[in-house]
DNA sequence: CTTGACCTTAACGTTGCGTCATGGTTTATG
DNA sequence: CATAAACCATGACGCAACGTTAAGGTCAAG
């Protein structure tokens, strides 16, 4: 039973197109090739075209099917199981998108509502105060006032984008933060996304980044009873994980 | 403040060469360009960078953060909503093809079934399987033990070149399916081409036929998750749409 | 004058095909 | 038997968002 590449593309679905785009990454070869230079598909063929449907519709890359079905010790099971968890990070990364952008939305509207009343400026205000509140002790002990100072002036010239970029970031941090502490592992690569995220936002308060000074920062999170409850309500031990998880982003 | 291509990657983050190609697609032009042809960005080009980032994060194409921060009749609330509900029907493909894996791994794990039932790929092997497991007892119920016992060993007796037909009628079903689902019209020529597939393609498992037992199966399609990932993996939603089919099917 | 840091454009590679463009082969029909 | 309609082939471009050489110009320091 031999069938020309339409008819098996008729049969299976695909395109002819595919079928010899197949044929060139080797994913699927013709039985052979007739004189007049035709492909020409065999039964075997059909049911390998079958299986690697199959893959492609569970969302497998075709490199990796050509090493399912062809390599003799592939582990068919651990490549979907590797498959599968790739698909859930995928979902999660998703997911973690979802959350922001909603609540983007939400700030944005939040955002037109207080221009609207004028109350921006005095939230901005609010925002610096807080912070000044949050670090401005130790920061200034550790660092000089410099830092503090220059970190004040930089937020109040935040613009109403960059302002609400600051607050989703947070929210982010704080999701990503409970996330990546559930699943344990603070070399994760959520641990470590939290990490950058972190960074992302530090530095929309500090004029200069430092690696050291960011570690630092992180450990007064651990050390200082209101900074730990802060990060206690994200998760209980938050703090003490983030701290794990920066000092193995800061050494990277 | 002029700031060079380099010390803006590093401001921001980016690399060099993600900043050319902002160039080069218009997305983010150097303030000017300096007689040794330099590309030279000033304040303004660096708060647009930080737009531009922040939508970039939220997982928005360059082309419609192009449209967003610089067409002034642009709504970027209404732009975010739009995305926001593509990033939802994302995670519910992925979540859709996690569950599919899932199940296959499930299915894999008592391999001695699949192969066991020789030619049968997983899946067909998996659903009809199922079919006995979740429905065997309904079916049973509501037409009587003869069918689903005829039913099981219709299915083993199958000849090879039977079991092909049986393959490439699936294969058929859901192109078909795919195609009806795409044009929107479950009472279109090929929606109910698509029901009379389905009717052969049944026969092949029912020694009797009737369409108040096709339209109870399809219904359970709908009703069962699995069984609606599968059918959701054809299309997202045609399974209840092959049941709304099907109901017109029924009719005639 | 050379080294090295920094800048430029050009062009290929990535994934999985869709979509021409161009031309050869086979078959059905007038 | 000529021709049109199908069907086949091999390129090659395009898609998103850059990473990565390659090849070479510019500029300040030693």
């Amino acid at each position: 039973m031999s069938i020309s590449i339409s008819k098996l593309a008729k049969l299976s679905g695909v395109s002819t197109r595919t079928l010899r785009y197949y044929d060139e990454i080797g994913l699927l070869t013709p039985e052979r090739i007739s004189r007049n230079g035709y492909r020409v598909y065999g039964q075997k063929q059909i049911d390998l075209l079958q299986q690697i449907m199959f893959y492609r519709e569970l969302g497998v890359v075709l490199e990796e099917i050509k090493k399912i079905i062809y390599a003799d010790d592939y582990e068919p099971l651990s490549a979907l199981q590797k498959h599968l968890t790739d698909l859930q990070s995928k979902k999660d990364q998703i997911v973690c998108l979802i959350k922001t952008v909603e609540q983007t939305i939400a700030a944005a509207k939040g955002e037109i509502i207080m221009t609207n009343k004028e109350k921006f400026s005095g939230f901005k205000a609010k925002l610096v105060e807080d912070n000044e509140k949050k670090f401005g002790q130790e920061i200034r002990e550790k660092y000089g006032d410099g830092q503090v100072d220059a970190s004040n002036a930089k937020l109040m010239g935040l613009s109403a984008v960059q302002y609400d970029h600051v607050e989703s970031l947070s929210r982010e941090i704080n999701g990503s933060l409970k996330r990546a502490f559930d699943q344990g592992d603070p070399s994760s690569e959520l641990a470590q996304k939290t990490c950058a995220l972190h960074k992302e936002w530090i530095c929309y308060f500090w004029s200069e980044y430092s690696k050291e000074a960011h570690l630092g920062l992180v450990q007064t999170y651990v050390d200082d009873p209101r900074f730990r409850a802060y990060y206690d309500a994200v998760a209980k031990g938050s703090a003490g994980f983030l701290y794990q998880a920066m000092k193995i982003y800061c050494q990277e």
